[in-house]
Parts: structure tokens; sequence; C-alpha cells
DNA sequence: CAAGTCCATATTTTCGAAAATCATATCGTT
DNA sequence: AACGATATGATTTTCGAAAATATGGACTTG
């Protein structure tokens, strides 16, 4: 009975954005980010709009962004659904985000001022005292996956390209949904505090070569950690 | 008379796309990338819905994806507007275009098959014959416009990545707009067809260096162009 | 039995009215 | 006159009904 009431009736009807579609936006993002919608599953307005509680345009709208975003495909005349996984995406989201990674990270060891060096550690501060609370499943914790975000935002928000921060946070979000769909099948996840640990310490002692070598295994190795756990949900689709 | 009429009188419905949001998404980029809409200026429901002739809803789809694509700016509770230029965008885009542009023409080279080969010489072919047409104001003419755009895009089909081609295809709208901004300050263009030839030889014949140097050369100087002869309109806004 | 056609139903797409929000002008107060 | 509050008009945003399109099943035909 309460979960099939509608969310209007216990929730704020804009929490994130100043427009309702933008606040829509936003929770079906995360949503399929989470995988609480499974891959290629069909995005039928009739449920959506029962779930949500707003209109058909609404949700239209936040599709269509969520198109532009890589995460919903749209079928003209044949409405919208989760975005398929694969193999083959995996691996191109792998390799794009090393690309602009490890760019973004050189731009940002040469550019950042002590704004940034603060922005690092204390990011990075905080994941740690998160983590330390629950060992077990961090993707599970909500706080643990935003401050997880906000360390590697930091990390290259001194680069000075708007431009490409934009498209390095997309693939990011991609990438981060194949790392929730190997979730429960990973039997235990390897030393990420060690590896942000040394990845902000190369970023600190501007270290350009070094910092950009470990991003690089950190991002490769997460993807191979999915491809390893999650690999007979990508080949079925 | 004939001009304030809507388009819906003297137009078909849906020309490119299947449904109306997809065809009024795919003629407001043209008309943005081409300058037909300045940059900067805001875009007001009721203008838009008597020049194209559709609701609300329809036009907000649109503007939502071209938001997500960077050329339309939305003001939450205040509208869209046409994305505004500087200085500072054009240089983040160049730099952009030449990071991912440069990757994905040492992909192709290394990848490429016959038809691959096929395709970069048979639309070089055509721009070319084009050129020889009208070798004015090449930017003026809707038919090389499509041809340059399908010689650049044929050079990278074969990277193997279509979440790449997606990113570059973007920041080549955006870097074309600003192609339109100087055309009519610009004296004559310079030697394009030279530059063009030489990056398919290069390409053909699999020498991957030279291509890449050349790339980024078309690209930087290309941009220098519009630094110079559209500074006045990069500073004003 | 395969393949095509037509119809009924499910679903998406589009529309214009209505509600919500913002921008501007007006007025009153200090 | 300067400032803040308030009302008014302009504009965006949201809604649910109506139109358009796809889907699946029954029926015919070769």
């Amino acid at each position: 009975m309460a979960e099939i009431m509608p969310d209007s009736a216990i929730r704020p009807r804009k929490e994130f954005g100043k427009t309702i579609a933008a606040d829509i936006t936003h929770r079906l993002r995360e949503e399929i980010i989470a995988c609480g919608l499974t891959p290629g599953e069909p995005l039928r307005f009739d449920v959506l709009r029962e779930r949500f509680g707003v209109s058909f345009t609404t949700l239209r709208e936040a599709l269509t962004a969520l198109a532009a975003e890589g995460l919903v495909d749209a079928q003209e005349q044949r409405g919208f659904r989760v975005a398929p996984v694969s193999r083959q995406d995996l691996v191109e989201v792998t390799d794009a985000r090393v690309l602009i990674e490890v760019e973004l990270i050189r731009r940002a060891i040469e550019r950042g001022d002590d704004d940034w060096e603060i922005a690092v550690i204390s990011t990075l501060h905080r994941l740690k005292r998160i983590e330390q609370r629950d060992p077990q499943h961090p993707l599970r914790d909500p706080e643990w996956k935003i401050a997880h975000r906000q360390f590697h935002q930091a990390l290259v928000s001194a680069c000075g390209s708007a431009t490409l921060l934009a498209i390095r946070a997309e693939l990011f979000d991609r990438a981060e949904r194949y790392r929730h769909l190997s979730a429960n099948f990973r039997p235990r996840p390897r030393d990420k505090a060690g590896e942000h640990q040394a990845i902000m310490q190369a970023a600190i002692s501007r270290n350009p070569d070094l910092a950009v070598q470990l991003i690089e295994t950190h991002i490769r190795s997460t993807a191979d950690n999915v491809a390893t756990y999650a690999g007979h949900l990508l080949d079925a689709e």
C-alpha cells in the first residue's frame, strides 16, 4: 500500500532543482545510476507518472535530458528505455574516461591553487571517515557515493575547462552505473582507500606523471572488476 | 506577410526526425549554429511557437535537448537563451576538440578498413567539387557545410568508439557556430582545400603522427582566425 | 501453413489552457 | 529622494485531455 502511494504525498515537489522537470531529471538519473531501474528496461509513462506524480510533459522533458547524457535510450515513436549495458559500452566509457581524466589531472596539478589543495585534502578526509563507518558495502551508502564523487571531482576541478568537466561528469555517471551493476557480485572491495590516498598525495606534491598513472590504473582496474564480476549481465543483452 | 506565416503552412510537419520534437531540435540546432539566432538572445516561447507552429511542450523538449548539447542555456524559471559566446568558451571548445580529435584520428588510422578509406576519399572528392562552384563564401553554402562536416566525420568514423564520436560531434557543432560568427568579417578563406587534401593523404597513407599534426594545426588555426576576426563579438558579451 | 491485411487496444506524442513564477511599475513610508 | 512593499502584467512551467502512432491478435488469402 505505502509503496504504491505517489511520491507527491510524502515528498516536497521540488528538492534539487528549481523546476519539477529538473528535479525529476535528477531523481531519475540517480535511480538509473544505482541500477534501481534495470538496464534496457522500458520506461513507460503511465508507470513513471504514477510513481513520481507528474505529468507526461514533465516526464518527457526529463527523459529527453537523460537521453542526451547517455543514461536513457530514446526510440522515436516507441518511447524510452533505460540505456542498455554491454561490454563494448563499458570499454568505450572506460577509454574515454582515461583519455579525459588523465588530461584534466595534468591541468589541475599545473594550475591548482591553495583552495584546490584544500578541497582535495578535505574531500578525501571526509571519504575516509565515512569508509570507517561501514567498510563492507560502500556503494550502498549514499553518503559514501557523494563523498567519493566529490573527491574525484575536486581532483580535476582546477583544470580550467568547464566544457571538459561537464563531459567528464557524464562519463563518471555512466561508469558509476557499471560499478553498481557489479556491486552485488563482487566478493569484497579492494583497497580503494589506499588508492585514493596515493592519488591525493601525488596530486598535492605536484607529481603529474605519477598521478596520471595512478588515476589510469584506478579507472581501468575498477572497469576490469566490473567486467569480471558482472560479465554475465553484460553478455545477456 | 509571407515571412510571418507559420512554417506549418508551407513545410511538412516532420522533415528530419520521426517526431516533431526531434525535428524542431534539428532545425533549431542548425539555426543556432548558423548564427541565425544571436548568441545570448532570449528564446521566448511565444516567438518560437509562432515561428515553428508547435506547442509549448514540444518546444520545451527541443530546448532541453539543445541545452544538454551546450548550444542553449537553460535558466531555471527564467526561460532559455541561445548559449552565449566568449573567448574562454572558444578556447575550451578548441582545446577539447584537439584532445579528442587527435586521439580519434590515431585510432581511425590504426583500425580503418577499405570502406573507411573509400569514405574518406569520396567525401573529400565531393567537398572539392562543391568548392569549385563557389570558392568565395563556402560557409554560406549549405551543401558545402554538409560535405565539410561529412569529410571530418568520415576521417574519424573508424575509431571504434560511438561514445567519443558523439562527444566529438557536439564539439564540432559548437566550433562551427564560432566559424559562422566570424565568417562575415573574415576577408577571405585561407587554403582549406589544400589542408583537407593533406589530411586525407596522411590518413590514407597511415601516417598517424603527420595526420595528428595537420589536424591540430587545422583546428587551432581556424580558432585563431575566429578570435582575430570576431574578437569584438567575443568581448562584447 | 505462411504471409499479408485489418481492426482493437496500448502507448506515445502533441496540444492549448491553467497554474506558478518572475519582472516591472506603482505607491506609501521614512 | 531613497527605500521597501505590493500589485500588475509578462513569461515560463505544468497539467491532463486529445490526436497520432505502434503493437498484437483475428481473419483472410495464396
